[in-house]
DNA sequence: CAAAATTACGCTTGTCGTAACGATA
DNA sequence: TATCGTTACGACAAGCGTAATTTTG
């Protein structure tokens, strides 16, 4: 089975006939017959009812047609990307980011886009985890960030950097006998009241199984969605909460919160870029992944998105 | 650009070499070779960066490689669904149905596939029409019922029947003059409170639609979303609509409403069945296509489905 | 019997393989 | 200089066109 027979055949089922059909593709009628005749050989069906007026689909003729065109217009999609792939990256991608991600990557991300990729539109979705993994299953998004690759392993991914989660509290609200900011050991947290997500969050659960080797058991207060919620109610000294740094650098610039790192043990999460593969790789996906590295790399070296430093742990 | 071209360069971008590639293909090399730069001269672009230890992709190349690999998988599911298409119709279909008329159709419809394709999985899925044309417009469902063709008229699409809309009342509360059950003219309409769906629902739109050149302005007293609650409250007395005989067909057999054409004019609306163009056709999809045509002409015989004939307008 | 599809048969063209050549770490 | 990709060229088969044959409403 060849692109060129599909194309006959495509004609063939449109012009009802081999003939007007050979007509149309500027081939000798008799060749048409013979490839058809290879097809139905090849699959093992009959494509055609031939009658002295013509031919008419067969049931797995109709199959047939409906999946040649999805073939030829993929092989034209194929066409159309690749020469355009030679000049200016152009058209739309989508990128899903989890909420505490995109607080920190959206804007910095989206305006080196603007201003590298003119032609390009960057639609960076923000929501929880568990939505991007779907979209990325689906043909929702282009890209997407994640932390957990584990149900999604097959899919085309690189991990950007180890995030390292923190404990969060009001500067006036310190609750252990350690100076404020100082490392909180996972054992001392069940002193405090915690303000965390809901286990359907994916921080939470990697909270609970990062913490449940330990035989520590959390206090949790309150179950609360929605990160700002959580941010403003920590502020507030009404609980304390455990998070990425880049989820809450706002608060942590303003001076409303102070950040500590959690230790014995350290509480680390992986963040990997997923490509999807339902999704073809056009030029502009390509360097839109590029600059999201860049971007990255540049928030990382100025400290405004802390990554683990394993030689850090090595060095205590 | 060829599918045999297309599969060596699959193989020459996952070996990361020529020489690699032919031996698994089972070609020689320097054809291989030709192949790709017969490939960069149609395309215009340059796929490859060759060195002494072997080849990478190029962006173009990967932007290449994405997509072959996509035709290439249209290609094998389409060998595949061929295949499958000369024996037992088989696999999953799911279709969107409107719900009144998923009220009528929806199980006698499961049960025939059941009994005659016992290998089809049936998805009917009811929803409001707008959700329905948007399916059709993605992935989500191979076969829909629809009212408004107007927005989708390019897909294939047969008409099904037209239906005619008619006036219900609770049986006690019949609110003309007339005997109860005879045909109601629009121009009488505004006599009595109605209790209609939202104007975002199809059904509301054909009405608003329909009545508005004769001028008349209808007393809507009610905007309610949910078949179920409209006909629960109308049964009650409170109040009269217009629905398709299908989405009532149930209270009036229980004698909780009466219903009436409705005339001067009459409401008619075609119904039509729309395939999905990017869901290819498989055996089973065709064969509940047919089914469904077939227990339709079964439901019209014996009257449960009211449609709408042209001759007796005529005869009036 | 007429219109259309199939079979038969040379011929062209595209694809492959072998062999020689060229480039680079 | 060894390894890999490219160029050159002859061989073969796939696909095409012309012509004759078969099929069927």
């Amino acid at each position: 089975m060849d692109i060129r027979q599909l194309r006959y055949f495509v004609a063939i089922a449109e012009e009802g006939s081999l003939s007007a059909a050979a007509q149309r593709v500027n081939v000798a009628q008799p060749s048409l017959s013979q490839h058809v005749i290879a097809l139905e050989r090849e699959l093992d069906v009959t494509l055609l009812d031939r009658s002295p007026r013509g031919v008419t689909l067969t049931q797995s003729g109709e199959v047939l047609l409906s999946h040649a065109h999805e073939v030829i217009a993929a092989l034209d999609r194929a066409r159309d990307a690749v020469r355009q792939s030679g000049s200016e990256p152009q058209g739309a991608v989508s990128f899903g980011l989890p909420s505490s991600i995109a607080m920190v990557l959206s804007v910095p991300l989206a305006e080196t886009v603007r201003l590298e990729l003119p032609k390009v539109k960057l639609r960076a979705i923000d929501a929880m985890s568990g939505f991007i993994k779907d979209w990325l299953d689906g043909q929702t998004v282009d890209l997407g960030i994640l932390y957990d690759i584990g149900t999604v392993r097959h899919l085309n991914h690189r991990q950007l950097m180890t995030e390292e989660l923190h404990f969060f509290s009001a500067p006036d609200a310190w609750p252990f006998e350690s100076s404020p900011g100082s490392p909180v050991p996972v054992s001392e947290l069940p002193q405090v009241e915690l303000v965390l997500p809901s286990p359907q969050h994916g921080l939470r659960v990697m909270i609970d199984r990062s913490i449940k080797p330990t035989g520590v058991s959390l206090n949790i207060a309150t179950e609360m969605d929605g990160l700002g919620h959580i941010k403003t109610m920590v502020a507030r000294g009404s609980g304390y909460t455990i998070l990425a740094p880049a989820a809450a650098i706002d608060y942590v610039e303003r001076g409303e919160l102070i950040m500590a790192p959690i230790v014995e043990p350290r509480l680390v999460r992986p963040v990997y870029l997923v490509r999807n593969p339902a999704k073809p790789v056009t030029r502009a996906s390509q360097e839109v992944e590029r600059i999201t590295l860049e971007v990255i790399r540049d928030l990382l070296a100025r400290g405004i998105w802390q990554a683990f430093d394993p030689k850090s742990d090595a060095a205590e």
